[in-house]
DNA sequence: CGCCTCCTTAAGCACTTGCTTATTTAGCAT
DNA sequence: ATGCTAAATAAGCAAGTGCTTAAGGAGGCG
């Protein structure tokens, strides 16, 4: 349990999870999230044309979540397929949708 | 479902949404509400205290936390008790602990 | 009242975030 | 090679974050 750890490993956990919590956290990375849960992958400007983002600004936040470990991307010719890359973003994103979008 | 929303009702619930995940995308942040969950109710100077954070810094978060809607407080004379508000960052935060550290 | 405790708020400051425009890299086709 | 498209990266800047120290409220007790 939780309560159980010494305060540097809850530090330590506390810290990585907020650590995705946080690339989660801004309107349209979460619009873009939900947009590759919908569709499963996408191009970078497929992306940034879905939710209204300019072409750089939308690669910087795919950029963060890749260095979050979020998504992840293939190369395809000149287009990137983006998708998200841990199964857990996913199973937090579906708990969001039902928890705060659902009827 | 999501992607029948037109885009302007994406946009205000995902920022709704992001709103939550900011607030609770901090470690200490992060810290304080694993903490209420394990007790229930704790007052300010001891939250402060089990996650390391001098008062007024904590006090700051907390703040920030009931701005968003997370937690809530009752006075006991001198004393504050604070408690999740939302039952829906419970179920977050259950979710979280499954994912992130079950085991 | 004065004084103490619990807590919030304010002010200041380094650091981060999220956009912009401009530039660069990578791949495909002339 | 040149040119074109898809995308990343860089630089710059306003706004937000998260701490610090210092100053205010709010309630209990002499």
């Amino acid at each position: 349990m939780l309560h159980s750890m010494d305060l540097k490993t809850f530090e330590a956990k506390a810290g990585m999870v907020a650590g995705t919590l946080k690339a989660m956290g801004n309107g349209r990375r979460l619009m873009l999230l939900c947009k590759l849960v919908e569709h499963g992958e996408m191009t970078a400007s497929d992306l940034a044309r879905e939710v209204g983002l300019s072409q750089p600004a939308c690669s910087q936040h795919l950029a963060r979540m890749r260095d979050e470990g979020l998504v992840s991307y293939r190369r395809e010719s000149q287009m990137l397929w983006y998708a998200i890359a841990d199964p857990r973003v996913e199973t937090l994103l579906a708990l969001l949708y039902q928890l705060y979008c659902k009827d």
